[in-house]
RNA sequence: UGCUCAGUAGUUCAGCGGUAGAACGCUUGACUGUUAAUCAAGAUGUCGUAGGUUCGAUCCCUACCUGAGCAGCCA
């Protein structure tokens, strides 16, 4: 006898299998029991009738309590009636682990609650079709990079200084030293990049903002690409191939998830379709300034999130905005070329109100113009001096842009919130669990 | 950090100036196809904390704490 997982059934179709399992839910009458049964791979349904089985057995079956451990043997039946397509017809049941008032029951919860309870809360159907998605984004990353001939640098999460210089940062010791989280490895991609042509990082990302939004997380995890000898328009192509690669995975492997958050696959599929609509920043606000929605819009603003959703509305489409006025973006993007007032950049809108999931821009190549902005932005010059290393010996055009995986995650699954979107959130108020 | 709203049973909520309610969950029983099963019976409370007003406060007032929504910052 095999022992298999929920999500495999399908292949062992009126075999005799042993699964491990928990139970999610119970539903009993005095001859027959159902049990609802997870394994982490799939959730489906087991039988217990009474005439088939032990008096034990039955005994057992009527007895058990949420979130319990167990192995069921049984025999896979295809059956309509069931939501997920198969069920076991239970012959006999073991007792792994008892459990007695598991938390969550299947009524509604507030979010406090299940967020106080997030190491349990993972058990439900809806975290686990998020987090399967979450994986899908984490190995498509991999496959996509790893194919278009990036390799992974990754960057250091303990820096001596702040590379941005302006969000806030969370501040801890390096022995003696001051010591800082990483808020970005951009810099260190850069360095990267001159070094082995096209890399990425894929790691923690720690913001000291008291952020509290359904967009932002006070840590999160972002995927950083950078490319030597590349300029900002290829880099656009980069970017919009690589978000129409991770929706098409998701679709082609989540399947069973997707239908579990009832997400609408035929909006994500549109979502493949390359290129990407592309404004500039000048475009966007005539546009936000037409819509008779927002009239106080004035050339020089940053974009706030009702902005940006209606931008992408629109366009029912992931849309770029290029080049956004020099006073609101940091001091590594290079200039345009003909325009003092505004600098190479764009950054990506997600459509369905998600707002900006990538930032990215073409870097200042120059060595003299770079040590100008660095100093213009208050930076201390000794701190970048390895920066400044890379247009010292042989710079070059170079172009990068970074995706927070939590917020594409939300956008792909269609989730409320970006708490969602990661397996233990660090929020405002929460360390917990 | 600002604005708005909310804290009552394990959970989700209703309630009222005169000392506590429902549903779900839990316990016991019935039921051979349930899908948040159904039916019957039972147990469950520092009414966020501290002051104040009042004969009397869970209810009104003040402060604080906690959380949620929105905004700013950004991925």
């Amino acid at each position: 006898m095999k022992t298999i997982s929920i999500i495999d059934a399908k292949n062992h179709v009126d075999e005799e299998v042993k699964i491990g399992v928990w139970l999610t839910n119970k539903r009993s009458s005095g001859k027959i029991a159902f049990l609802q049964l997870r394994d982490g791979s799939a959730f489906f349904q087991g039988v217990v009738v009474k005439s088939n089985v032990s008096e034990e057995t039955f005994e057992m079956a009527k007895e058990l309590h949420q979130e319990s451990s167990l192995y069921v043997v049984g025999e896979i039946h295809e059956d309509k009636r069931s939501p997920f397509g198969y069920e076991i017809e239970v012959k006999s049941l073991e007792l792994v682990g008892e459990s007695q008032d598991y938390p969550i029951t299947p009524k509604e919860h507030g979010t406090e609650f299940l967020m106080d309870h997030r190491h349990l809360w993972l058990r439900s159907t809806k975290p686990y079709a998020v987090m399967q998605i979450r994986n899908e984004i984490i190995r498509a990353t991999y496959e996509f990079f790893n194919k278009e001939g990036f390799i992974k640098i990754d960057a250091p999460i303990l820096t001596g200084s702040a590379p941005e210089g302006t969000t806030e940062l969370f501040h801890t010791k390096y022995f003696d030293k001051d010591a800082y989280l990483s808020q970005s490895g951009q810099l260190y991609e850069e360095a990267g990049a001159m070094a082995f042509g096209k890399v990425f990082s894929f790691g923690p990302t720690f913001r000291a903002e008291k952020s509290k939004t359904r967009r932002h997380l006070i840590e999160f995890w972002m995927i950083e690409p950078e490319m030597a000898f590349m300029h900002q328009e290829q880099s656009l192509e980069v970017q919009e191939q690589y978000i129409a690669f991770l929706v098409q995975s998701v679709l082609d492997n989540c399947d069973y998830a997707l239908d579990i958050l009832e997400r609408d696959k035929e909006v994500l599929k549109s979502y493949t379709k390359t290129p990407f609509p592309k404004i500039s920043y000048d475009e966007a606000v005539e546009l936000l300034q037409n819509s008779g929605e927002f009239p106080d819009t004035k050339w020089g603003d940053d974009f706030g999130s009702p902005e940006e959703t209606y931008l992408a509305e629109h366009f029912s489409m992931p849309v770029f905005v290029l080049n956004y006025p020099k006073a609101i973006k940091p001091f590594y993007m290079k200039p345009h070329p003909t325009r003092e007032d505004v600098v190479i950049c764009a950054d990506l809108l997600a459509p369905e109100g998600y707002g900006e999931i990538i930032g990215g821009s073409e870097r200042e190549t120059d060595l003299d113009n770079l040590t100008a902005q660095i100093k213009k932005a208050g930076l201390n010059e000794k701190d970048y001096e390895w920066y400044l290393d890379l247009r010292r010996y042989g710079s070059v055009p170079h172009s990068g842009f970074g995706l927070g995986l939590e917020r594409a995650t939300t956008w792909i699954t269609g989730e409320e919130h970006i708490r969602e979107a990661i397996p233990f959130p660090r929020l405002l108020n929460r360390i917990y669990p």
